[in-house]
RNA sequence: GGUGCCAUAGCUCAGUCGGUAGAGCAACGGACUGAAAAUCCGUGUGUCCCUGGUUCGAUUCCCGGUGGCACCA
């Protein structure tokens, strides 16, 4: 039987890690979670990380296991999974990916292109002057830089822009130069299951879910990252609305009712997303069974 | 029971001197290559409470209902 990475995905609050652990549990596999939140040890309640219980039942990776002052992101992933991965099949032929970042998974399942690292910087360079001169002068210096991607980029998104102009700094060769939108086949096979349900009960979930991380204590939570609030991990949902709050811009209730809807936003972002994907294989959270039947009939075929 | 006011989008409301309607919020749809729970873009989604009348034409005016609110009993 090949190695298999069973992916496990669906918008926030829909059940993921429930699912992935009654799963792991059945195939007696290892849980690599991709959520870019839940990496950060300071961001627990409202990451809605799996409880103690949840994680001594089932290894989990990367779960937990950066500060929000580290740098982070989707290639870095990518690596890191890429060098577990080897280990967790030695042991069981089967692994699994849960989580809800999108990019992050993909990275992982269809590989990222190589791009050079960059210094801070140079990106907060391009942040200050976005915000003196405004986005037309970021455009300006693309087009010359990159005229390829300037064609194809969203010239109204300032942070795809920074980024390829932080590239172009960088090598001295243009953004585009790096993309090659070629999918790379993995050493191992890939099931993808996603988990969904209908609107209002996947949005009723969530409402509930935050109300339960407010009585877990999001708040206190919050109110111990302040100090952090302008890093990146922290720009948050159930956070960045806190502190909203914490600077007396909006009420306690307009907060909770905000990271509410926001979450709900982010759910349908996520939806969005996957929408594209036609590998998804989707399903009832509550249908376990039907999962593992799936898994184990793709896994013999 | 009487009088008055109100009834328009999911919510709060505006408006149409009679030509089937629009704001805010919510919602919905989309994009996405090392910040992605980020960032960015797009979209009014409507038996204008119901019945009848006047009218070429009624969400708008009139009669009568129904529901809500206020006041008087």
């Amino acid at each position: 039987m090949d190695n298999t990475l069973i992916v496990i995905l669906g918008p926030t609050g829909v059940g993921k890690s429930e699912v992935a652990i009654a799963i792991a549990d059945y195939f007696k596999s290892e849980i690599i979670s991709a959520d870019s939140r839940q990496f950060y040890r300071e961001m627990k309640i409202g990451t809605a990380v799996p409880t103690d219980k949840m994680l001594q039942s089932i290894p989990h990776h990367f779960v937990q296991f950066k500060s929000i002052n580290e740098y982070y992101s989707a290639s870095l992933f990518e690596r890191d999974v890429l060098e577990l991965l080897p280990l967790l099949f030695e042991k069981n032929n089967l692994a699994i990916m849960a989580g809800g970042s999108g990019m992050y998974i993909d990275a992982v399942c269809n590989g990222i292109d190589d791009i050079p690292d960059t210094e801070p910087s140079v990106r907060e360079k391009y942040n200050a002057r976005y915000k003196e001169e405004g986005i037309q002068s970021l455009r300006t210096e693309l087009k010359i830089l990159d005229p390829e991607y300037y064609a194809s980029v969203d010239l109204r998104n300032h942070k795809r822009i920074i980024r390829a102009l932080e590239i172009c700094e960088t090598t001295g060769k243009p953004f585009s130069s790096f993309l090659t939108k070629k999918k790379i086949k993995r050493e191992f096979s890939i099931i993808k299951t996603g988990l969904t349900r209908n609107r209002a009960e996947l949005y009723g979930l969530i409402d509930k879910r935050v109300d339960d991380m407010i009585t877990q204590g999001l708040e206190q939570e919050a109110k111990t990252l302040v100090k952090y609030k302008s890093n990146n991990a922290l720009n948050s949902v159930g956070y960045k609305e806190f502190f909203e709050f914490f600077d007396g811009r909006i009420s306690r209730e307009k907060a909770i009712e905000l990271i509410k809807r926001n979450s709900r936003r982010y759910a349908k972002r996520q939806m969005t997303w996957w929408a594209r994907d036609k590998e998804i294989k989707w399903f009832n959270p509550e249908k376990v069974q039907d999962i593992i039947a799936y898994i184990e009939g793709m896994v013999r075929s």
